[in-house]
DNA sequence: AAGATTGGATAGCAACACTATCCATGGAGG
DNA sequence: CCTCCATGGATAGTGTTGCTATCCAATCTT
């Protein structure tokens, strides 16, 4: 596949194809003398993931570099893998959280996966609600954590435990994009039907 | 309070500040002569909460504006309340989602607020997630909204009844913007947490 | 009177994600 | 064999975004 073809089977341009290139979010395809390269399905694919990460996750391109690199030596252990894919789609800079907002995690029962990616992104976003005056009660956190079990529920299958390392972070890191704006608009709708049955009986 | 106190206390820059004025961000100070201005609480409130647009919720200036807009005329009802609240925050352009995908949340019993942007935003996320390969079966959408309205539980609270149109528009938006962070952090965690449980135990 | 501060206007800037142009090569069709 | 278009590689340019920086006359403070 000439690189003419694989811009019109992605839809994406030629010229765009090249910056990918020059970025290294897109292997070289393999060279065929000085003015022909080919490119395969693996090409296609990773121009797919590309801009999913970019157009659904609004990922920069560093980031989706970061993807790229992870995907090409992925870890071997299937919890680093998980650790990995939330490294990557971290929201704020990965600083180090508050001490007291990660003892107060700790403290609520919530597991103790201590520096995981995803427990600092816990505690920078509950620092960031609660710095910008809107703290959120254990009461609400345990009751969050518990729903948000049942949302993971579907995510953690056992066909990833059959998965090659970076098919598993592939499927962890895309479903992970493109089910969060499916969850958050899920939290949306479920919002006007509760202000719906609450409010619109008494009127008004 | 003038200008140069403003930037004080919210700790944004003069400079910014009157970029803000420009693009109707921060309503005008209360005008002292052709030299001088005077700002005061509504001021402050008002830069925090284009700070915390921008940072945390990562919206566009024009966005921004939008939601400005939207608090200075907030609806009458509390139910185009919440679809203006919605609406501002949404992810995608808002243009109209495929017709199936609208068709397939009704008949899967989900609230019928048709045409309201938490379902536009639902449809428009479920149509992405398809198109890129990642269909979500009918069981996982009804359990995820099950779990979500545990979620939304905590957000549609009864003192929303009690408060202005533009104070239970502040409300929603700015809790939306400071908690979907916490929401995707959480399951996160879960995610973790689960593949402990499911994987771990066998080794690998 | 001197100096700093303000509002208002305009211009500049850095980052980002492309997009366009140029060029030498080289394979394919005639 | 010759022409011609696609390609790889390099480099420069572009449009948008979110600020910054500078300038100016007016005016407030000291």
């Amino acid at each position: 596949m000439r690189i003419s073809e694989l811009a019109d089977t992605t839809g994406v341009t030629i010229a765009t194809l090249k910056y990918y290139l020059r970025e290294g979010l897109l292997h070289p395809g393999r060279s065929q003398g000085a003015t022909r390269a080919d490119y395969d399905e693996t090409h296609v694919e990773r121009v797919r993931l590309v801009r999913t990460l970019i157009d659904v996750g609004r990922l920069s391109i560093e980031r989706v570099r970061e993807v790229v690199t992870a995907l090409d030596v992925p870890p071997e252990s299937r919890h680093l893998l998980l650790g990995t894919a939330h490294d990557v789609l971290r929201q704020s800079a990965s600083g180090p959280p508050p001490e007291a907002v990660v003892a107060r995690i700790t403290s609520l029962g919530l597991p103790d996966c201590a520096g995981s990616p995803a427990s600092t992104q816990l505690a920078q976003a509950l620092a960031a609600a609660e710095a910008a005056g809107w703290p959120i009660s254990d009461a609400t956190l345990t009751s969050w954590y518990a729903a948000m079990t049942r949302v993971a529920d579907a995510d953690v299958v056992p066909e990833l435990a059959a998965m090659s390392p970076g098919d598993a972070l592939h499927h962890a890191i895309i479903g992970n994009v493109l089910t969060d704006p499916v969850v958050i608009a899920l939290r949306r709708v479920a919002q006007e039907a509760l202000s719906a049955r609450r409010f619109e009986a008494g009127g008004s």
